[in-house]
DNA sequence: AAGGTGACCGGCC
DNA sequence: TGGCCGGCCACCT
């Protein structure tokens, strides 16, 4: 098949499921992981339309500095904090602590 | 069909 | 890391 049946959300939302307990990563990762990371914005995008979604950790997901931004698209203003908290992930403020040591780099999918 | 938008990234100061 | 600017590509109206 030529076409991918999945759209690109459906490609964001494999790599992000993929994401481990305790680890985060960054939209620009994910999208270079598609192999598009120029693209990054749309992984954010993906992420939007991924709250339909519960197989989508979004919350393991952050921009390269290691702050949450996408945190004022869940519900609340500090549900995103708990949940990264929950995994241990430190975060201060909107930004994740030891951002580097937390890092997961996605890994590309078999296909 | 065209334009605007967006949970970004990289480069420069 | 902070701020600003341009690029990039799919989705929405």
């Amino acid at each position: 098949m030529k076409d991918r049946e999945l759209n690109f959300f459906e490609r964001v939302y494999a790599v992000a499921r993929q994401i481990p307990f305790g680890r985060v990563t960054s939209y620009g990762a994910i999208a270079k992981a598609l192999g598009a990371s120029r693209s990054a914005r749309m992984v954010g995008w993906a992420m939007n339309a991924s709250h339909n979604l519960e197989d989508v950790p979004a919350h393991r997901v952050v921009n390269r500095k290691g702050l949450l931004t996408g945190k004022h698209h869940f519900e609340g203003t500090n549900l995103m904090q708990q949940l990264l908290e929950s995994e241990g992930v430190k975060v201060v403020g909107n930004q994740i602590v030891d951002f580097e040591k937390h890092f997961w780099e996605p890994e590309v999918s078999a296909e």
